[in-house]
DNA sequence: CGGTATCCAAAAGGATACTG
DNA sequence: CAGTATCCTTTTGGATACCG
């Protein structure tokens, strides 16, 4: 499969790459991973993942729920509650991204070496010239 | 301007969470999955991924290669060749992407179907108001 | 509580010119 | 060819105020 076969004809990106670049987006990543151990209410979610705006968060749940990946349950009670899953769909992406979370994770001594060798090997040259 | 200041990610974050971001931006995902293939000369890559500005690959294939994914083989010969290849640890990263990136592709009719449903539920409430 | 609307700052990204 | 450097535009994201 070749990247090229993803792009737009023109104007428009391809739906592929937008989908993908949603579930992967840096919000999106976290909701769905978050979303894996249950379902959330909306500040229970802000909560949960951390720094992340109000409006950021709105945003990505709501791109996340038109692409039919998680299913908003607003239950009309005073207060307001709002309850947030993932549908099949949604736990089947959400899957993957763990996935590749746990690759990060289990991995990230091996990165953060390679990291300093290729900084120190940059400051060497540095000094070199 | 260093290297590091162009890539910011000046340790405010959690090193997983960047890793992470490194490997799911918008140019990281395409670059893995294309050396997936086989490597790749810096023009030839540009090409095979399409609408990818020279600055935006050199800066992406930085930071993969900075985090241990990437390899960059610079000949010295005029004129300059560079070949770019997975690391085994890039190749593993790039498996995964793949994985996510072929979901999104077997999927994406009931992406499509879902965000017909959800702007048809939007249009009818937005008519009844 | 769970949003929306608005404004503004910061970062990403593109075009162009230039270099070894 | 494979980049840097610079300038500029576009997009992203946060802060704040307000609403049902």
């Amino acid at each position: 499969m070749s990247v090229s076969e993803w792009q737009g004809d023109g104007e428009a990106m391809c739906p592929h790459r937008l989908i993908l670049e949603h579930v992967t987006s840096r919000w999106g990543v976290l909701v769905l991973i978050q979303l894996l151990d249950r379902p959330y209410r909306f500040s229970e979610l802000r909560r949960a993942i951390g720094r992340v705006s109000e409006k950021m968060l709105t945003q990505t749940l709501q791109t996340l729920e038109r692409d039919g990946l998680v299913h908003r349950d607003a239950k009309p009670v005073i207060p307001p509650r709002v309850d947030y899953s993932l549908t099949e769909l949604g736990r089947e992406a959400a899957e993957q991204v763990r996935a590749l979370a746990s690759w990060t994770e289990q991995r990230m001594d091996d990165v953060l070496g390679a990291r300093r060798a290729y900084d120190e090997a940059r400051d060497a040259r540095s000094r070199a010239s």
